[in-house]
RNA sequence: GGGCGUUUAGCUCAGUUGGCUAGAGCACUGCCCUUACAAGGCAGGGGUCGGCGGUUCGAGUCCGUCAACGCCCACCA
């Protein structure tokens, strides 16, 4: 094809440009006439679609890219999808946040309902189908953005393979995994002690808990034997000591082993309480017996659930404490109870340090410490304990056969970085129950079960009514159970919907199944599962990929992909770890409109797999230099000529020399490539580039312009080069690389195959000819510029000293040397290598 | 409390199985408007490779230990 160079190339508007002409030919569409062997598929995280994109997004998303790029060049046909996690809180509080609304699920809907166009206060009560449809709306709009951001940043995902995590499709995929897990075990409800937040009202799973060092206050606390005799304990929630079911010591604790069997009496409320023994209760803390309440911590599940206890629970979902009397309490009890009903528990527990204090139950001084408290990952108060039925999945957590089959199917995967292993393991290990995956809450995916309401009202939850695979999805909600009418809700013999949806990691774990299409095309599903990559963050192993494994392993009996690659984490300029809190965080755009999308590009191949990486401007210049650098040195070399000139004609040593350098470049980086380091292939390719224009360009300058074999030899390797080097470089700097690859080839560069050795070697050899040449010239360079003289200066004989093999190659590029070193000849000395070279006179 | 990672030039980072005077870019200094590129090129100064101890002919690299920082996990009495 002809030449056609552009007198003075740049980068401008490149991203336009070739999105515009990837899509209209649907370069990076998926051809699924291939079969699994030909296909390498790709589990691509669907983003959270919540306001802006996070540098860290870009920064994983973009070393993904590189493998797709890299794979699709090296033969495979790439499964590249792209979903948007639009499911769950994130939507729920933007559109809470955005429009001033509150979800009311006992509201009507109002098909008349238009959303506010700005923010509501105090927030306008609407239906949960209102809602949903505002969530809709909202990340309809977001996607569209971020779409727009992948694909200027050149992402090569196939754009007619997109999912969000709430559409139909998915939904369908979701609640059919449920139902399969149902009917083989995996799934069932239980009416248990969970984990609750107050505020978002709903029960969270051990994965989204985290520990937070709060400020609490240690009171010691005196309980009376029925002799009298007073029995200390701290705590630091003293307003549970009415929901107190027994007082615990380690059974092997000397000082204690008289009390183990007898009762005390609890403070203020009189209710008589044994003492009991159990492994967990710590000698060390306190006074080295404990006070046991349902629930104040999870460690009081734990007792409560060995050692048989009680319940006397009085912490209402709300936070607060039940009005109505307990039960258990009577008399001087039922009174002490009055002065504490209703309240927050933080508001007791300073009435109770009253009420405890003026009766001579409080010990000495409360002590102020600091300890960890469990929180909602997303919470902004202490959870609470609270027992309700609530919907599980078997993760191993309560059993030691599937613990052990999760923990092999974790040695078989690969994990780039390998160390990343150690934390999946960690986590399985440490689990301490099953993954509890229903959610009180309104925008997300709905738990597919009715229940039938007996005749006497009661709701049979033992026995739930389970929709067809045809029905999918459903919302229990307004859809009727097969064999019901929609009047029977509700009453005596018909049914109720299940109002609980699920956890959003109980779908985003079906990625795999959903982009894969697992329930309605088991054609495509053949062709691309089990996946070959799962690249996601380090902070969701515990969530998204043990899930995502776990769900696999039950469905499919294997693992979901063959590898997964976890990037670093992304910190701020000053090395800080962004977030919104500290408002540091930086977003993509205005970088790219900076520096280009390819500079930050360049930027996130430059963090190594797995390591945490600073947003850096220095790097991203460096990158956009490189792009311009690739433009501008292509087009000299490919600016000799006007059409292709035949490899063969490579006949000089230099130029074999560079080729065979070339070619070790290509290995180092396949290599590289094949081992999930796109930052070392980048490297080598980079490094061996400015090597390339630096002194291979520079040496075979003055040839080129000549005519005749020796100039032709220099063009034909000057093209192979390029070539060669474009290729290398596409899978990082997608856009100039195809602008380049667009001036002198037919078709994308990004569907080209691989550059291999092979290809380069039949034109390559001569030894370390370009190697030795240009140790030369950098010391004519070194002695011109101390100089301070012009490159271009005139210098005498060149000496040159060193082994004879060192000689021997320089003397086979000798004329490109004097041409380019402007030197009047070559004089060679054996001995260790030095140069010497002296001005002329002058040059003038 | 446990685990993982990081620590190399003023800054950001390479350094792949231990091997010749430890590399790159930025920043700094000097020179060059050389016909691909001045949003460039050429060259230069700058490092007790976190501390201590060990293995080895040889350690930035392997082992032990300590420290700092980051992340993950942990039963909140």
């Amino acid at each position: 094809m002809a030449r056609n160079i552009p007198d003075k190339p740049s980068l401008e508007g490149l991203e336009e440009k070739w999105n515009r002409h990837w899509e209209s030919r649907g370069t990076y569409r998926f051809d699924r006439s291939k079969t699994r062997d030909q296909v390498y598929a790709i589990d691509t995280p669907p983003p959270t679609v919540s306001g802006s994109l996070h540098m860290g997004s870009v920064f994983g998303y973009v070393q993904t890219d590189t493998h797709a790029r890299y794979r699709r060049m090296a033969g495979k046909e790439v499964f590249y999808p792209m979903g948007w996690d639009d499911n769950g809180l994130p939507t729920e509080r933007r559109v809470q946040n955005f429009y001033g609304v509150r979800c009311d699920p006992s509201l009507p809907y109002d098909p008349d309902f238009v959303p506010p166009t700005e923010a509501q206060d105090p927030p306008v009560s609407i239906s949960r189908r209102n809602f949903i449809e505002l969530c809709h709306g909202l990340t309809e709009e977001d996607e569209k953005v971020f779409e727009n951001i992948w694909r200027t940043m050149g992402l090569s995902v196939d754009w007619t393979q997109t999912y969000a995590t709430i559409d139909d499709h998915t939904r369908r995929t979701s609640q059919q995994a449920f139902l399969n897990n149902l009917v083989r075990g995996e799934a069932y409800s239980q009416e248990a002690p969970v984990l609750w937040d107050i505020d978002f009202q709903t029960a969270v799973a051990q994965a989204e808990l985290e520990d937070r060092e709060r400020p609490g206050t240690y009171h010691r606390v005196a309980f009376h034997r029925p002799d009298g005799a007073a029995v200390h304990i701290e705590t630091t929630r003293p307003e549970l000591i009415c929901s107190c079911v027994a007082l615990v010591a380690h059974p092997g604790d000397e000082r204690h082993r008289g009390l183990i069997g007898t009762t005390v009496l609890t403070p203020l409320f009189g209710v008589e309480v044994p003492v009991v023994a159990h492994e967990l209760a710590d000698p060390e803390k306190g006074t080295g017996v404990a006070m046991i309440c349902t629930f104040g911590d999870t460690t009081d599940v734990t007792w409560w659930r060995e050692l048989d206890l009680p319940t006397r629970a009085v912490i209402q979902r709300d936070g607060r404490l039940q009005e109505e009397t307990p039960d258990w309490l009577e008399g001087d009890g039922a009174a002490a109870y009055g002065e504490i009903a209703g309240l927050y528990a933080n508001q007791a527990r300073r009435k109770m340090t009253e009420l405890l204090s003026a009766a001579g139950n409080l010990v000495g001084e409360p002590r102020e410490i600091v300890h960890p408290v469990k929180f909602y990952e997303r919470g902004e108060r202490p959870l609470e304990i609270v027992t309700s039925r609530q919907w599980y999945i078997r993760n191993g957590g309560r059993e030691d056969d599937l613990r052990k089959e999760l923990l092999e199917r974790g040695e078989h995967l690969r994990w780039v970085p390998d160390f990343m292993g150690v934390r999946y393991r960690h986590w399985v290990e440490g689990l301490n129950g099953d993954w509890l995956i229903s959610r009180q809450r309104f925008f997300g995916v709905a738990i597919p079960l009715w229940y039938p309401v007996l005749d006497t009202g009661d709701v049979d939850y033992e026995s739930p009514i389970v929709p067809s695979s045809e029905q999918l999805p459903v919302d229990p909600g307004s859809d009727v159970p097969t064999g019901y009418a929609e009047s029977q809700r509700g009453r005596p013999g018909g049914f109720v919907g299940e109002l609980d949806i699920m956890d959003t990691w109980a779908t985003s774990s079906l990625t795999p199944q959903i982009a894969g299409h697992w329930v309605d095309d088991p054609d495509l599903w053949e062709r691309v599962f089990p996946m070959d990559l799962r690249p996601q963050g380090p902070e969701i192993i515990r969530t998204w990929l043990f899930s995502s494994l776990l769900r696999s392993h039950f469905e499919h009996n294997g693992l979901p992909w063959h590898t997964a690659t976890i990037n670093g984490w992304i910190l701020d300029p000053d090395r800080k770890k962004m977030s919104k809190s500290k408002g540091n965080v930086v977003t993509p755009m205005p970088l790219i409109e900076e520096y280009g999308a390819e500079a930050v590009r360049y930027w996130a191949c430059n963090g190594r797999p797995g390591v945490d990486t600073a947003v850096d401007f220095g790097v991203m210049k460096i990158g956009r230099r490189l792009a311009i650098k690739i433009l501008n040195a292509s087009r000299f070399a490919l600016g000799f000529t006007t059409a292709d000139v035949d490899p063969q004609a490579i006949a000089e040593p230099i130029d074999r020399s560079m080729l065979a350098g070339l070619a070790g470049t290509v290995a180092t980086a396949t290599e590289a490539f094949e081992r999930y380091d796109y930052a070392r292939a980048l490297e080598v390719t980079e490094k061996s580039f400015w090597g390339f224009t630096d002194d291979y360009v520079e040496l075979v300058k003055s040839r080129a312009y000549e005519g005749g074999p020796a100039a032709a030899s220099a063009h034909a390797a000057l093209q192979l080069a390029v070539g060669a080097y474009l290729r290398l470089f596409a899978p990082f700097l997608p856009f100039v690389t195809e602008e380049v690859w667009s001036w002198w080839r037919e078709g994308s560069v990004h569907r080209m195959p691989w550059p291999t050795v092979a290809e380069l070697e039949s034109h390559a050899g001569d030894g370390p000819v370009l190697e030795a040449v240009a140790l030369v010239l950098a010391e004519v360079r070194r002695v011109k510029s101390e100089a301070r003289r012009s490159m271009r200066a005139a210098v005498g004989i060149v000496e040159v000293s060193g082994e004879p093999d060192v000689l021997d190659a320089v003397r086979l590029a000798e004329t490109d040397l004097v041409n380019t070193a402007n030197a009047a000849g070559i004089e060679y000395l054996e001995g260790e290598f030095a140069v010497r070279a002296e001005l002329a006179e002058s040059d003038e």
